[in-house]
DNA sequence: TGTATATCGATAAAGATATATCGATATAAC
DNA sequence: GTTATATCGATATATCTTTATCGATATACA
C-alpha cells in the first residue's frame, strides 16, 4: 500500500530549487544565494545539492544549467509521465485544465466520468494500457473512490493521487498519496491559533 | 513570514484520528485498534494521544467521546474559523463549493473576483473586518498573487492558503501555507520512479 | 481469589532531519 | 606573489520523529 505521508523531506524541496533556478540568469549560483532566496539554511541546501549533483566550486558555486538537469532528472521530470483523471466535477475540471503540470513533465492523457461528455469508464483499461499510464487522479465522490481505485489498480496504474477523503485499500506495490485539502487547511488553522 | 512546509508531524495525524473516531461506534477504543486501522504504529498513536488528551485505562483504552473533544479542540475545530477566497476561476469555484470544510468548522464567508459575479475587491477590507476573517485563500493567477496577499495582510488576515506557485512576501507574523499541487504530485512521481 | 491478558504510560533506542563548525580551495584584490 | 574572502565539503552536534521495550494496572475468567 505504501500509504505515505512523510516522504524523504528532500523530495519536497527539490521542485522548489528547480523553480527558483529556472528564474536565475547567471551561469553560477551559490548555496548561500539559494538558501537566502528561499528562506532555507545554507548548509541544508548544500547537503541537498551534494546528494544529487556534482560538486560546486569554492568561491564560485554550482553551474546552474547542469544543476537544473541533475535536479530535474532526480525528480523524474526528464521523462514524460502520463496520468488519467476520474471524476470530472468541479475539482476534476480545475485539475484537468491546470497548466502547471507541464513543468514537471506530466500529461493528463484522458479524463473519465459517468457523464458522457468525457471518456467512458468502459474504455478505462484499454486507454490506460495503450498509453502506458502510470498515475491515476481520483476526484470522484467519496462513495465511488474505492471502486475507482480498484479499476485503476486492475488497469496497471502504479500510483494514485487521491483527492477524496476515503482511505483507499490497494495492494502493497501501489503508491497512494492522499491530498486531503481539509486536513491540510486544518494544519494552518492549528498553527494560526497557536500564535 | 513563517513560510512553513514541515510542521509538527503530529498536526497532520490528528485530523485523521478525528475522522476515524467519528466512525467508531463503541464507547472505548484502544491505541492498538486506531493504529491498525490507520496503518500507524501503536506507540506513535499512544504518544500522540498522551500529548493531547487525558489518559486511557489499561485493558480498556480511551473514551471515544472525550478523546474526540480533546483532539478537536486541540486542532481548533471547536471554534468557527472564517475564511475568504480570492480568484473565482475553476479552482476557486471548486474550493468554494467543497463541503468538506464543514468538518473542520471552517466557513468561507465571501468570494472575490475581478469579474462582477462575485464580491468586488473594493469591499474586501470591510468584509474581512466585519466578519473578523482570519484565513485568506489565494486562487488567482500567478501575477496577481502578491497583490492579493498584500491586500489580505492589510485587511487583518492572519494566515494565507496559497494555491498559486508564486512565493509570497509577507510580514513575519503572517502564516503562509503553499499548496503547490504540481510540487505535491512530483513527490509521487519521484517515489514511483524509485520503485 | 488468583492468574492471564490487553492495554497503558514511561523510558530508552534508533532513525531521520536540520544546524553548526571548520579546514580546504578557487578566485579576486592588493 | 601574497593575502583576503566566498564558498565548498566533511564532520560533528542538535533537534525532531519514530519505534522498541517493559513494568504497572484494570478487567476477565477460571
Ligand atoms: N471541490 C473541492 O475543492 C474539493 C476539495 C477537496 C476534495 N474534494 C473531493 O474531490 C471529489 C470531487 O469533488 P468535486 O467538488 O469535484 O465534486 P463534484 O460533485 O463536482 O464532481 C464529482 C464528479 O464525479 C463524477 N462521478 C461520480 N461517480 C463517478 C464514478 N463512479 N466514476 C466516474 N465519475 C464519477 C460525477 O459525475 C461528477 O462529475 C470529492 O470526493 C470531494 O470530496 C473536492
Ligand atoms: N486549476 C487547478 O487545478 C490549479 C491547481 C493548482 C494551482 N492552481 C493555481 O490556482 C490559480 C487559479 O487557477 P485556476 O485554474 O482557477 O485559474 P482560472 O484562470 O480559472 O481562475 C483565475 C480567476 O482569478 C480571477 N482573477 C484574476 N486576477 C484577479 C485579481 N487580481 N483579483 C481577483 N481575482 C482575479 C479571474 O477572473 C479568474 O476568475 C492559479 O494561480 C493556478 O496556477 C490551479
Amino acid at each position: 500500500m505504501l500509504q505515505n505521508g512523510n516522504y524523504e523531506a528532500i523530495f519536497s524541496r527539490i521542485p522548489i530549487y528547480i523553480e527558483y533556478l529556472k528564474t536565475y540568469e547567471e551561469e553560477y549560483i551559490s548555496a548561500t544565494i539559494i538558501a537566502n532566496s528561499l528562506g532555507l539554511g545554507e548548509v541544508q541546501v548544500r547537503k541537498d545539492l551534494a546528494k544529487i549533483s556534482f560538486g560546486g566550486k569554492p568561491k564560485i558555486g554550482y553551474e546552474v544549467k547542469s544543476l537544473l538537469d541533475d535536479l530535474s532528472s532526480y525528480m523524474g521530470f526528464d521523462k514524460l509521465t502520463k496520468a488519467v483523471i476520474v471524476g470530472m466535477g468541479r475539482l476534476g475540471e480545475a485539475l484537468f485544465h491546470y497548466l502547471g503540470f507541464d513543468r514537471i513533465n506530466l500529461k493528463i492523457v484522458a479524463a473519465f466520468d459517468v457523464c458522457d461528455k468525457y471518456n467512458s469508464l468502459d474504455e478505462f483499461k484499454s486507454i490506460c494500457e495503450k498509453h502506458n499510464v502510470k498515475i491515476g487522479i481520483i476526484t470522484v465522490p467519496e462513495e465511488s473512490a474505492q471502486a475507482t481505485a480498484d479499476l485503476m489498480v486492475s488497469s496497471g496504474i502504479k500510483a494514485i493521487w487521491n483527492f477524496s477523503s476515503s482511505s483507499l485499500k490497494v495492494p502493497n506495490n501501489i503508491l497512494v498519496k492522499n491530498e486531503n485539502m481539509a486536513n491540510s487547511l486544518s494544519v494552518l488553522i492549528r498553527l494560526m491559533n497557536n500564535l
